[in-house]
RNA sequence: GGGCGCGUAGCUCAGUUGGCUAGAGCGCUGCCCUUACAAGGCAGAUGUCGGGGGUUCGAGUCCCUCCGCGCCCACCA
């Protein structure tokens, strides 16, 4: 406890609280608590690569606001942070940070230091795959305290001896483990499949990595040879695959390519004969209402030479370049075999833009390209932070193969979605799934596969045929170990092995996230206490990948879904409704916006945002939140500033009864709320019973308070009772203010103090009647109106006041009749029965 | 093209199983130094509840339909 401030002042309690509570283990879990005592939470391990902005606060402090209800109300509750630090993102970052790019074919070169200044338009300096992971080391942790500063001041009630990153020895363990696991029942496999491939950052991406983007592109029509040697004129945006078209097809029912069907067309430019085949896909109204299938041009060339069994014929390379090839050997049968070769010379060793550019030219030059070029829009399928389009690569990947749609149909049902709605989202997405879950990267700064593969005695390295670690040497770097039976000098050599080279999609990492922060196998007391857990919040845009992932991992590791509940959070947008971000230049940066407002101020607004609603990023209710807890602090200064009650002092008088029953339905109302994740509308209500309890109670009971008169004490208890309430509902939101207020008055911290009881309210306010304090505010009301429409002071005198009201009423109204003489400065109070309400106010005369 | 969500005061949003005259905050207007707070207080004005139709004694709320916005998915020759 410490005594009153003269002026109190919410700056600088961030600082103080922040250091207070870190000292005294006030969020630290108790690991004895057994699993029914228990609330666990799987925290979103934020992506370390982005840059910080006020979306991250929004979210995360919707988590922080359950956490704290939770443990409020008794549970222990188990609340991690982790850090994401592996993937794809991290490395472009890096990468641009410290102008590298890598090159696997360089060695390591201990003497490399990090450069001091990027020129972000010099080129960058290139470096072996070693060097780039120490690099990756050395900046990551730079990124991560970042967060890390940031959440200690938003006040998270995160226990930090519980932080993990995706990166470290227990994620990767366990990502390992998870997938031997998987591996060695079939359900983890390795594949050689085409993939959508990133030419930029030379790897595979996930479906769920995908998005679209509208780019220009154009309609090229040329000239292939029909079966009975007329034109077949074919339309297509990607004239630079026509050496890899294997087929051309059309709609089963189109009458006008049904004779030509089981026939072959010819291929202008390389002279290849190609089926004319049928396939529903094919849609009679695009270009010419018959396509060239090419392996591969897009999703549906995939989709159509799987169902129809055709041949590969490769050209993009995984840099997007064009390979060479031999026209004429077995695969690129041609009927004029120097043509196609001159040909596809001037083709090969360009990327796809260059080469779509010279065989244009061609086709022009041997009159093969039918009209003009028709420019279009059409969307493009790109990695999410990609640069340039995705192309498709047949490669060798480890897949995880999805459990029924059904079983995860089922999974969804099981799962309590807040908002519900939010269901939709995953049965969307599992009904969309195509094919299986590729969970190879071929990049660097990941979780390594811990997997190695046998060279037989002429050097071929047989991919098919992986040999698994065993789980008790993980974590493991097949790069660095060596499989069983097998030495070191046999590396790569024949008659040897290999390593895997790739690393895991960073959702295959974080997928296992709960089991990473509930000690899966490698703290069985712990898991035993924590799993499954009780919340996952996360956004909604991640619901197909991350929660979809977790739910399959979960699903196969434990029969069990990960979690009981999902807490959905929407996103800040601008006011033009347009998804906030740094780049679009309309984001403000959070660490200047807590020292602006304060961190409760910041708190507030993000509490006002529902569950699973996007908000509008708005200062003005920061404003708000800041009046908000400075009124906090000023209100329970007054309260406490009153001299406390007498030992054994009761609530009496009605007026502090009413107030204390219609406090106890306030508590009702909050902790429903709460209990749905609604910790906006507990808010919102708590917000509008303090501000009348502040303007309408506390005005109507200061003087009798303050008073020597028996009935203070009454008020005394009330008021105490009230501040105790209203500070415990108001601690979630605003953890510094209440905690700073506690502590005038408290032992201990407010954080760790129960959540109010409703009963005990009633029980203390025992035959109180909720609209004695109402009516008493609507008389009170209309004394106000009357000296603010003859503009005068609130103090000044009312010679009589008469309030008309039913007979019934006007009972519970004079029950507090002399609080009200006092608070309005009445001289004379009357009560007139009558039909409806009203008061009728005689104001002293100007200057009495 | 399919799905989900949203549309209520100038702005941001509440409005729960249909039920009194549709609410809050901000902003706006006027007033008040009032001893917890002038970084404050008191009071006031402000609506075709996106449009149309229907069910009902009664619709912001339920049904149909149309319009607009956002997101997710699909398509992408």
């Amino acid at each position: 406890m410490s005594d009153l401030p003269e002026k109190p002042t919410i700056d600088g309690l961030e600082a103080k609280w922040r250091a207070h509570w870190e000292a005294e283990g006030t969020y630290k879990f108790d690991r004895t608590k057994s699993r029914a005592e228990v609330f666990s939470i799987d925290t979103p391990p934020p992506t370390v690569s982005g840059q910080l902005h006020p979306g991250h606060v929004f979210s995360y402090t919707h988590t922080d606001l359950i956490a704290r209800y939770q443990r409020m109300r008794g549970k222990e509750v188990f609340y991690p942070m982790g850090w994401d630090d592996n993937g794809l993102n991290v490395e472009r970052r890096v990468q641009l940070l410290t102008g590298t790019i890598v090159d696997p074919t360089l060695p390591y070169d201990p003497n490399f230091v990090r450069p001091e200044k990027v020129d972000p338009k010099a080129r960058s300096i290139a470096i072996s795959r070693p060097n780039f992971i120490e690099l990756c080391e050395e900046v990551v942790p730079e990124f991560e305290a970042a967060y890390h500063d940031l959440w200690a001041n938003m006040g998270l009630s995160v226990d930090w001896d519980h932080t993990y990153t995706t990166i470290g020895a227990k994620a990767v363990r366990t990502s390992q483990r998870g997938f031997l696991r998987l591996a060695r029942r079939d359900l983890a496999y390795r594949s050689e499949s085409p993939t959508l491939w990133d030419v930029d950052m030379k790897t595979s991406v996930a479906q769920a990595e995908l998005t679209d983007k509208e780019l220009p592109g154009a309609y090229h029509k040329l000239v292939f040879t029909g079966p009975d040697g007329s034109p077949l004129l074919i339309d297509t945006t990607r004239p630079e695959l026509l050496p890899a078209c294997v087929a051309v097809v059309a709609h089963p029912d189109d009458e006008r390519f049904q004779p030509l069907f089981g026939q072959h067309a010819i291929t202008p430019l390389f002279g290849a004969s190609v089926p004319i085949v049928a396939h529903e896909l094919a849609d009679p109204e695009k270009g010419t209402g018959i396509a060239m299938i090419c392996t591969f041009g897009d999703t549906t060339d995939v989709t159509w030479w799987r169902e129809l069994s055709l041949p590969v014929r490769a050209i993009v390379q995984r840099d997007g370049r064009l390979r060479p090839i031999t026209w004429g050997e077995a695969g690129w049968e041609t009927t004029n075999a120097p043509g196609a070769q001159a040909a596809y010379d001037e083709l090969t060793g360009k990327n796809v833009k260059q080469a779509q550019k010279r065989i244009v030219e061609l086709l022009t030059e041997t009159s093969l390209l039918d009209g003009e070029i028709r420019p279009i829009t059409h969307s493009v399928k790109f990695w999410e932070n990609g640069t340039r389009p995705l192309e498709i690569v047949t490669s060798q990947q480890w897949f995880i193969r999805y459990p029924d749609k059904g079983e995860m149909l089922a999974r969804g049902q099981e799962l309590a979605w807040w908002p519900d709605f939010m269901r939709v989202r995953l049965e969307n997405w599992v009904n969309g799934l195509v094919g299986d879950w590729n969970i190879t990267r071929q990049r660097f700064f990941g979780v390594p596969f811990p997997v190695w593969y046998p060279i037989d005695d002429n050097g071929i390295t047989d991919f098919l045929s992986p040999i698994l670690a065993t789980e008790d040497v993980l974590p493991l770097d097949p790069t660095a170990a060596v499989p069983p039976r097998y030495a070191e000098d046999q590396r790569n050599q024949p008659g040897g092995f290999a390593a895997d080279p790739d690393v895991m999609d960073t959702w295959a990492t974080s997928s296992l996230s709960p089991q990473i922060v509930c000690g899966w196998e490698d703290d069985p007391d712990l898991f035993a206490r924590t799993f499954p857990m009780d919340m996952r919040p996360q956004a909604h845009e991640i619901i197909r990948t991350w929660l979809f992932s977790t739910i399959v991992r979960s699903h196969y590791e434990h029969d069990s879904l990960p979690w009981a509940n999902a807490a959905i959070s929407g996103f800040i947008v601008d006011p033009d409704r347009k998804k906030l971000s740094k780049s679009a230049g309309n984001a403000d940066d959070p660490v200047a916006l807590i020292e602006q407002y304060g961190a409760d101020a910041l708190r507030y607004w993000s509490a006002n945002g529902r569950p699973g609603m996007d908000m509008v990023f708005d200062e003005g209710q920061m404003k708000i939140g800041r009046r908000l807890a400075i009124k906090i602090l000023n209100a329970s200064k007054f309260v406490l500033g009153i001299r406390a009650a007498g030992d054994g002092a009761q609530v009496t008088e009605p007026v502090d009864r009413s107030m204390l029953v219609g406090l106890a339905s306030l508590v009702d109302e909050a902790t429903a709320a709460f209990d749905r994740f609604d910790y906006a509308r507990a808010l919102e209500r708590t917000e509008g019973h303090f501000w009348a309890f502040c303007d309408d109670y506390l005005e109507l009971v200061k003087n009798r308070a303050y008073s020597e008169a028996p009935e203070a004490e009454s008020a005394k208890v009330a008021l105490h009772l009230a501040l105790d309430t209203l500070l415990k509902l108001f601690a979630p939101v605003l953890p510094y203010v209440t905690e700073e207020v506690w502590s005038w008055w408290q032992n201990g911290s407010i954080h760790r103090s129960a959540w109010p009881d409703a009963a005990a309210l009633r029980s203390a306010a025992v035959g109180g009647d909720a609209q004695v304090l109402d009516l008493a505010s609507e008389v009170l009301r209309e004394v106000r109106r009357a000296k603010s429409e003859a503009k005068v002071s609130m103090r000044s005198k009312v010679l009589e006041a008469v309030v008309t009201d039913t007979a019934e009423r006007i009972d519970l109204a004079s029950a507090c009749g002399s609080d009200l003489v006092q608070a309005g400065v009445i001289d004379e109070l009357r009560f007139s029965p009558g039909e409806s309400f009203s008061v009728a106010v005689t104001l002293a005369p100007v200057g009495a």
